[in-house]
RNA sequence: GCCCAGAUAGCUCAGUCGGUAGAGCAGAGGACUGAAAAUCCUCGUGUCGGCGGUUCGAUUCCGUCUCUGGGCA
């Protein structure tokens, strides 16, 4: 699989991904694979702006709803699954395709990065977690970070709760610090023979999208869906339904704000979410941007995408 | 028409016992290696509604006008 040719289609949420990927696979008998951590789950459908069966045209698609909402996936699964999907295309003599907003997860394929086995003993983890909900715990937890792991501690804020319990129990399990590893892995070459497009829209169009898109998801049934997940025993303080569009309208049902407020709220969190990815791409990835407003059509970004792509040696 | 309460950052509102102001949200920028649609960091000058008056000095006190609520007729 090494230097073999992979193409990525980054972009931040309602840019044009998915119907660029699609065009795209056909031209170059590619298959798809999703970079999306909420893609993943099965039955969430409107609120992931998932691609219909009909928008996939006969396009295999990998990494889309594999998994139940109670399950806890996470990057090091991903990693592995993707690996998996990519020989099975390579096998076929059809090239990969990996399209997705989620710039960490895409990282993780390109560079080949390592998980080493995590222990599923949580005792530790959950001793943390305790310690930072008490009064002053963050700092609590810093200053054990501190006498373990001094580098990570100037790298992560003390507020970042979430990441000093992770360099503690990094730590705790492999009895080496995180920010060692960490610079390890930051120096790995490309795994594969990248071919990377960004896709970009001007912010203020990007983010008339983004609200008119949350008005069609609402229109096309996100409450019920959202009601049919609640019924089917799916807890709220589950990663999945902690997507955006889910716990807003959870919110709502459970009669903490009105309906346009949630609305609202999912429109905020999405254009909010939106500017992080794209803060991600522009620092750590080394992709090609493509400003969509400067094509006319698909044909053209398709053709635009094309003349930069390298697809010899499969 | 009268009475009361407001008018301060894009929005919601604090505040200044008179020395030209600050929070939350929005917005902008950034970090990121096992929750990432997560988590976290940085950034706040705006005729303090208009016009007068008092004062060394008014966004703050007084008058008046305009607008917005709410009440009484």
């Amino acid at each position: 699989m090494k230097n073999k040719p992979l193409i990525i289609i980054a972009g931040a949420t309602a840019t044009g991904k998915t119907s660029l990927s699609i065009e795209l696979a056909k031209k170059i008998n590619g298959e798809i694979i999703s970079a999306d951590s909420m893609l993943v789950y099965k039955y969430m459908n409107i609120g992931t702006a998932k691609p219909t069966k009909e928008e996939m045209k006969n396009i295999k698609h990998y990494m889309i709803d594999k998994y139940d909402p109670s399950c806890r996936f996470s990057i090091a699964r991903f990693k592995d699954d993707v690996f998996e999907s990519i020989r099975e295309i390579y096998d076929k003599g059809k090239i990969p395709i990996l399209v997705g907003g989620t710039g960490f997860y895409i990282n993780s394929i390109i560079y080949n990065t390592d998980f080493t086995e995590s222990k599923n003993d949580k005792t530790y983890r959950t001793k943390l977690e305790n310690i930072s909900k008490e009064d002053g715990g963050n700092n609590k937890l810093y200053e054990m970070l501190k006498e373990v792991d001094i580098e990570s501690t100037e790298k992560i804020h003390r507020n970042n709760v979430k990441k000093v319990i992770r360099a503690l129990e990094f730590y705790e399990e492999n009895k080496f610090p995180i920010s060692k590893h960490n610079k390890l892995e930051k120096n790995r070459e490309k795994y594969f023979d990248v071919s990377m497009f960004v896709l970009n829209v001007d912010r203020e169009k990007l983010y008339e999208r983004i609200n008119e898109r949350v008005d069609v998801m609402i229109s096309n049934g996100l409450i019920d869906e959202v009601k049919f997940l609640l019924l089917k025993g799916y807890k709220k303080d589950l990663v999945a339904m902690q997507g955006i569009g889910y716990k807003e309208i959870i919110e709502h049902l459970e009669g903490n704000v009105s309906l346009d407020e949630a609305i609202d709220n999912i429109k905020k969190h999405t254009r909010n979410f939106a500017k992080r990815q794209i803060t991600w791409f522009k620092h750590q990835s080394d992709g090609e941007w493509i400003d969509m407003l400067d094509y006319k059509n698909l044909n053209s970004i398709v053709d635009r995408v094309l003349k930069n792509i390298k697809i010899e040696g499969i």
